[in-house]
DNA sequence: TGCGCATTGTGTAACGCTACACAGATATCA
DNA sequence: TGATATCTGTGTAGCGTTACACAATGCGCA
């Protein structure tokens, strides 16, 4: 800048205003110093030093639990994106995704990164990212929870709806079963009856699963003997595996609780025409497949996470979520 | 920084030196250190500072043409982000999105975001991002094209794939039409006969339509005479109007050569049973339906833009297609 | 005992920018 | 004509950090 200045024949200053507030300058020199950035090649202000200054980087950060890329394999989470970059692109900020699922660097990550808040798609409990980010004394809003001091939560209440979809899914069955999310962050793939949600690492997962054992339990249905069949992603070739393997373990499965819509369709495939489902989230496949499944907008959860990061009030969306009723559970 | 060296009685040296060479200070002033920040709530150094100082960012900056939330409704789109952000993570590089499709202002984004490289999406020829991209003198990188001096492009060769889609399709056709892009930035929705693959801004779009061409061509057909179906979007509720339009006009239709799996399915569903289609990319709906396709690596093709960009070498994908028959066309 | 070497701490000098306060020139008005 | 407002340009003083060079200390070894 100072070169420019120099070739311009102003002062620095003048070629800051240049750029900031063009107005301020008289024609002349504007045109001065527009000539001289252009022959040196100067393409104006650098960002660093700019928000070096000024305080703040006008830049949004989000933390994507697991590795990076799970968060664009997997659709939902990239509505929920989708949501936090129309925020993003309407109030002039940058969308920053921050690498993390490597390991001990995700905290440094973290608090290097040039942002002025997170928003932080949901984690476990123990999540170092999260506690690093709130440390950073930066805004920080967590999607569907974990819930912590000084973070903001919004999302909806995954227990209440799970309760509405089980109470739906396990009328009148017989030998209900669940397909489960990962519970903890090794993300195994396993059959097992009756699992306590309070050892579920996940907080949706968690409460969908204490959901599901409320309608169980309004139902009079035995928790503990109610098989769950855990996936590692909500993805259909592992979830039918899975599913073969609740029917080995428990053939006369008739009402099968997912924790997603692609998990739902999985059930439905390995055991057609005898079972009554419920998915999550009325993605596409549930209008196709005439799915009962529990409706929200993960991209309008995104925006208000994004504005809440920014600083404006945002509504929490806890009861954002519709039980769409469909033929799966008629 | 100065007051926690002052609080920890060592000097500012210490304390930089403290987070990024821990090893090179006695464990005892690291630890008056640590102490001293936590107190103090010093998370570390500034981002902002330490980019200034360091002379880059470590970021990466994706440039998607059009509205930045486009991006995450493109499933296509979606790939190709998830194979750059794969490489962002494996390099420590954070990856951030840069608004633009808001006018104006979009220049002054890409000069001012905080990142050392770009890579920018696939647009339109006459797109003032990517020149101003590349007058910021960082590397660019842009996938499928344009192409222009200073700038790398990395993508498969839409026109020879397209070819030999197009050959497939049209084979023994009487009355070929084409599902097509939008051919420029006002994105309209129309049909005309024989549109001219030069008049067309968006390469990919360009480069597919003059493949069809060139097959159209080599069997011999009048392309003054093939009508093409304009679509706004990738989208299937919008492609089945265009293609009843098509029928409108060109009842006999025998042959679609579409540019998306999408477009093509909904051909398929408006006149089922009497046509051959071809569809492009190999999405999951392309399966499921038995659709003759364009496979290729979107996601691949984003891990080398992002590679390049980072300034290594990668491969420009140019052969990374492969026409999958299927049903469709037999 | 003296020499070189490793370890640890410190001061200096930028990195590139802009808020602010001020100065000079010109226009406006009673 | 003098007082006042407006326009335009400039210098100062950091924003928070770290590369580098140097100083002080202690240690091993001949």
């Amino acid at each position: 800048m100072t070169d420019v200045a120099r070739a311009a024949g102003v002062s620095p200053m003048t070629v800051s205003y240049t750029y900031n507030q063009p107005q301020r300058v008289s024609a002349e020199s504007r045109a001065k110093v527009l000539d001289a950035a252009r022959d040196l090649g100067y393409a104006g202000p650098d960002p660093s030093a700019r928000s070096l200054r000024y305080g703040a980087t006008r830049t949004l950060g989000v933390v994507l639990g697991e590795h990076l890329t799970y968060a664009f394999d997997d659709p939902q989470a990239v509505l929920f994106l989708a949501g936090v970059a129309e925020v993003c692109a309407d109030r002039g900020y940058g969308l920053l995704i921050v690498p993390t699922g490597t390991g001990e660097e995700d905290r440094d990550w973290v608090v290097a990164a040039a942002v002025d808040a997170y928003v932080v798609w949901t984690t476990t409990d123990d999540d170092p990212v999260l506690a690093a980010a709130r440390d950073t004394r930066r805004r920080v809003v967590v999607h569907s929870g974990p819930a912590r001091p000084g973070t903001t939560v919004i999302g909806i209440d995954n227990r209440a709806a799970a309760r509405a979809a089980g109470a739906e899914v396990f009328a009148g069955a017989r030998h209900p079963a669940v397909l489960s999310f990962p519970v903890d962050r090794r993300r195994e793939t396993f059959v097992r009856s009756g699992i306590d949600p309070a050892s579920v690492a996940y907080p949706v997962t968690r409460d969908r699963l204490a959901g599901y054992r409320d309608a169980a339990v309004d139902l009079g249905i035995d928790w503990s003997e109610v098989p769950i069949g855990v996936c590692r992603t909500n993805d259909d070739g592992e979830a039918r595996a899975v599913m073969r393997e609740l029917l080995d373990v428990a053939p006369g499965i008739d009402a099968v609780a997912a924790m997603g819509d692609r998990l739902a369709l999985a059930a439905l495939r390995e055991a057609p025409g005898r079972l009554r489902v419920v998915g999550w989230d009325d993605s596409e496949i549930a209008r196709d497949h005439d799915l009962t499944t529990v409706a929200q907008s993960l991209r309008e959860q995104g925006a208000a996470c994004a504005t809440a990061a920014l600083g404006d009030p945002a509504p929490d969306h806890r009861d954002s979520w519709r039980l769409v009723r469909r033929a799966s559970t008629s």
